[in-house]
DNA sequence: AAAGTGATTGTTTTG
DNA sequence: CAAAACAATCACTTT
């Protein structure tokens, strides 16, 4: 098993992973997450919320709002998540068909 | 086949 | 413009 749960996923290492460059001649990038779609409509929220704080902290309590949420109300969010996953799915599919 | 690894995604705010 | 905290992911890779 990889590391236990969240906090720097991956990297074995400490380092973080900065966007590595692509590897892949058409480097078809994955679909986006639950969280980017969450914080879409978050981030609105949150900053209204917590006026004048800190990037950091934004980020923290959007990150706790998230989970806040129960696996129900991140549905939406899951959904989405799931969509734009099959949207890099089309890219694969051409990126694998390029590649050969 | 099973396990793991890495790469990636988008937001926020600030200098 | 880039960087960190925040979380998910999950397709591809390797053994």
């Amino acid at each position: 098993m990889p590391k236990e749960t969240t906090t720097k996923r991956g990297k074995t290492d400490g380092k973080v992973k900065q966007k590595r460059a692509k590897k892949d001649p058409n480097a078809p990038k994955r679909g986006l997450s639950a969280y980017m779609f969450f914080a879409n409509e978050q981030r609105e929220n949150v900053r209204e919320e917590n006026p004048g704080i800190s990037f950091g902290q934004v980020g923290k309590i959007l990150g706790e709002r998230w989970k806040a949420l129960n696996d129900k109300q991140r549905v939406p969010y899951e959904t989405k998540a799931a969509t734009d996953k099959k949207r890099y799915e089309q890219e694969k599919a051409i990126y694998q068909a390029d590649s050969d």
